[in-house]
DNA sequence: CGTCCATGTCTAC
DNA sequence: TAGACCTGGACGG
């Protein structure tokens, strides 16, 4: 039975891949890669024909025909070998796609779009890639990309582990996981799939995850390949039939759902995410901070939220609650030296003094990882000094800085935690220089 | 009919 | 960092 299905499974698969023409990751490469060469199996090829003006983007080619023909996929490229040494690569760009014909050229010409080059075989069979802004080159593999997740992990992994120091490796993971450098292949329904499944804060960098626990890291990149897997074999997508399309709603558990949280990155793409499927996770980790969730949504909530969300919720929170009070009492008699210059002016009752806001700002970001427990206890001990401590000139600036940094988070509307942990990183390594 | 949006890059100001 | 590439589906008037 199960042979049977996949047989049939198989011949639809293979009927819809043809008409499939929209931009794709990773798993839709290789089911193009695989439809491709089911289709061309045992097949001689023996003419080229353009059907677009030669570029830089489409330059013409001479194969070495009569030749047989293999795909093989990376990342989000694919590569047909003539004869077994002349390659070409084809990239997808937005709207590429394979259409594969057995009465040569029934479909193709003049209809639906601009077929770019066909490959014609003995017996009628045809290939054609086809699309609008997609591009081919003779040779190998894109020099900026790197190994495929799915096919080639060893060496994907290698590749991340060895440049684990780059600069590009400091950006947030949800942008790094678009990198095709490093996460060849990975796109924009990927690296939120990937983060959710992984459960893993997507908002700190590559490099501090390794770092904090090795373990989450490797689970990210078997993660990553898995993922892709589970695409391919499922025959999942998108912009497929309508079964596949369900099978992709079906499988996304994170990407685009009203569940989900969402934020725009640089290249405005949308990034989704679900908070508590790494927080929850953070909770074993004793030092959790209180949720400050009433801080996201409006402008500033941070100075009017009620005291009692600082209540306990839980008794792992309790022991630090106890643990932060006095310091609270402490700081408040504090002189106000680095209370960033109004001295109490428009304050309103049931604000919260600087160094508690800033401890509660300091907080949330720990609690999604953008602060180390490191960052925190430095900060913490800045603001809570001690009376009886020296304190420097150089010191009172930071901490200066240090409240700069809320009210500034304060006033962008956007409440950038990013931005703010930035700032916060940046004094802490000041810091560190005493 | 029009406008917006999408698994993605590349390039010019 | 916006614009280009210039499809095709969903949705609005």
């Amino acid at each position: 039975v199960g042979c049977w299905l996949l047989l049939v499974v198989g011949c639809c698969w293979l009927l819809v891949v043809v008409d499939q023409t929209n931009m794709p990751e990773i798993p839709e490469i290789h089911q193009f890669k695989n439809a491709v060469n089911e289709f061309i199996e045992g097949v001689t090829f023996t003419s080229t024909e353009f059907l677009v003006a030669e570029s830089n983007k489409h330059p013409q080619f001479k194969a070495p025909y009569p030749c047989h023909v293999r795909a093989t996929a990376r990342g989000k490229e694919i590569k047909l070998i003539f004869g077994g040494n002349f390659e070409v690569v084809f990239f997808h760009g937005l709207f590429g796609g394979w259409l594969l014909e057995s009465n040569s050229g029934s479909k193709m010409e003049g209809e639906g779009g601009k077929a770019m080059v066909v490959f014609r075989a003995e017996g009628g069979k045809s290939i054609t890639f086809r699309g609008f802004s997609p591009y081919w080159r003779v040779g190998t593999w894109g020099e900026d990309r790197g190994p495929d997740p799915y096919e080639e992990f060893d060496a994907f992994r290698q590749n991340i582990m060895t440049n684990l120091q780059v600069k590009a490796m400091t950006a947030p993971l949800y942008e790094i996981m678009l990198n095709q450098k490093y996460f060849s292949g990975v796109g924009n329904y990927l690296r939120a799939e990937v983060v959710y499944r992984a459960r893993i804060n997507p908002f700190q960098s590559l490099q501090e995850l390794f770092k904090k626990d090795q373990e989450a890291g490797e689970l990210l990149l078997k993660t990553t390949s898995a993922a892709v897997k589970e695409v391919v074999e499922g025959r999942i997508n998108k912009y497929g039939t309508k079964e596949e399309k369900e099978r992709f709603q079906a499988w996304t558990k994170c990407y685009d759902k009203s569940t989900s949280k969402m934020v725009v990155d640089k290249s405005k793409r949308k990034f989704f995410y679900v908070p508590s499927q790494y927080s929850a996770g953070a909770k074993k980790t004793q030092e959790t901070a209180p949720s400050l969730s009433p801080l996201k949504p409006s402008t500033s909530s941070l100075s009017t939220q009620p005291k009692p969300s600082f209540q306990p919720q839980q008794p792992a929170i309790q022991s630090q609650q106890l643990q932060l009070q006095p310091q609270l009492q402490q700081n408040v008699q504090q002189p106000v030296t680095f209370s960033t210059g109004g001295d109490d002016v428009g304050r309103e009752e049931g604000d919260y003094p600087p160094a508690v806001e800033l401890m509660l700002l300091v907080h949330e970001c720990y609690h999604r990882s953008l602060l180390t427990l490191e960052d925190k206890k430095i900060i913490k001990q800045t603001v809570f000094q001690p009376l009886t401590a020296p304190t420097t000139e150089k010191n009172n600036r930071l901490k200066w800085l240090l409240f700069s940094s809320v009210e500034a988070f304060k006033a962008d509307g956007d409440h950038d935690f990013e931005e703010f942990s930035d700032s916060i990183k940046r004094i802490v390594r000041l810091l560190r220089g005493y």
